[in-house]
DNA sequence: TGTACATCAGTGAACGCGCGTTCACTGATGTAC
DNA sequence: TGTACATCAGTGAACGCGCGTTCACTGATGTAC
């Protein structure tokens, strides 16, 4: 895939020109995944049918063999994209900034994200699905997310995160245990930092799951007041 | 059903005589119960099969109807089952007691509970089923896990939880919020003990999940001291 | 610009599998007299 | 204790539905000369 979708407006712009076939293409993987989405709300991961986004996209159901290689792939792609589109929320959301403030708004947009896009919430953070695994091009990804939501209080103690770093918040543990010792902090603040994290992550799963919330702001309320609270045991400023 | 599990080894012992009949058909139901639980361990709620457990008790599809008149059946009494389990461990945990050591340990029992029975907290609390509802019947139960969890910090405000309270924790946060008006409490009070739960059912809900932890240690530490910070701030002692 | 060949999206049939649920039935077990 | 009748666990066939995936194919679109 050497396209990309720039110069939608400008008639002439490059010599990238695509084909009506690529355009064609581009436009039915679009619609593949929108459908995967609404089956994901609809009827959870484990209800994700390939026969039905055909047959829904008057195809024949073999068609759909054109775009993807298996089922798995598709969910792949739909992970992948959960993980790219809430990354580059909570990264907007900060923009860079460290500190209290930020580290209360980065937590606030994950919790926004997590209640507008329930479904894709929970296709990365919920239950795991039964017959999938999950592969390697989705650790990267993953990574991204923990990265953005520990960034704000993570460089209070001076240090960046760079490099790759595991999607699962254990190895992640592990990773931040080490670089904070490197930066001369101890193993009890990457456990504050990591409780944070599964904190946020815990309040959000409980809400979106409808195991939490009548109205909202009692949510709201608790919400804040729990980032709030993380944050002074964090001792951000 | 009339009669109960009771005087296995008098031979004599009363009246209540089981034929041979209610003998064997209660075997039964408990062994399509425990298959029908492995099954939520292998495949997921999703998955749960009642063709797949007739085969493996050697029946014909269609005996397992004389058991149970749908699968959505079978899933309620499962459910049912997991919240009086775990009613029942968090209720012995504390014997009753308040405050803070009850606090810590009911919250520990619930995170032990969850870690050896993972499908079975996940069926209550995970993502929901997609084709399934939970009847009124399941409300009382999930009240009563809430309850026993809530009471070591409840009764400090020397109120007791009495009556049935409704199971999601939205609702709990309404009756929680009241009942500690009458009591004098602010509603500040309620939204922190209803925030404390949720934190517990977060933390939980991540380990469950596989998001969180590799080894057991950091997790403990980190349960552990999350749940002391949130008695200080109850202000239990 | 025109022609020959290559690409590849979509077809249609099929394989082999799964599922929940209904229905008329058989035959052993249980019960009332 | 023995007999007649009622209960009910389990049978076997069927209905109607779903699924993922493979395969040889057609025919429009794209590309190289």
């Amino acid at each position: 895939m050497p396209t990309d979708a720039t110069a939608s407006t400008s008639t002439a712009a490059g010599q990238k020109r695509r084909t009506p076939r690529q355009v064609a293409r581009e436009a039915n993987l679009a619609r593949i995944k929108d459908l995967a989405l609404e089956q994901l709300a609809t009827d959870g991961a484990a209800g994700l049918s390939l026969r039905a986004i055909a047959r829904e996209l008057n195809l024949v159901s073999s068609a759909i063999y054109r775009y993807y290689p298996s089922r798995d792939d598709l969910v792949t792609d739909l992970v992948i994209d959960a993980y790219r589109d809430l990354a580059a929320a909570l990264t907007e959301a900060t923009g860079g900034r460290t500190g209290r403030d930020a580290w209360v708004e980065v937590c606030q947009r994950l919790r926004v994200w997590a209640l507008a896009e329930p479904h894709r919430y929970l296709l990365v953070y919920g239950s795991p699905i039964p017959g999938y695994e999950a592969p390697q091009t989705t650790v990267e990804p993953a990574a991204a997310v923990v990265r953005a939501l520990m960034r704000p209080a993570w460089s209070v103690s001076g240090q960046d995160l760079g490099g790759p770093i595991p999607p699962r918040l254990a190895d992640e543990l592990d990773a931040v245990a080490s670089a904070l010792g490197e930066a001369g902090a101890e193993r009890a603040t990457a456990l504050r930092l990591v409780g944070a994290v599964a904190k946020v992550h815990g309040l959000v799963m409980l809400e979106v799951n409808g195991q939490f919330v009548g109205g909202f702001e009692p949510a709201d309320q608790l919400f804040r007041a729990a980032v709030e609270d993380e944050a002074e045991r964090l001792g951000l400023v």
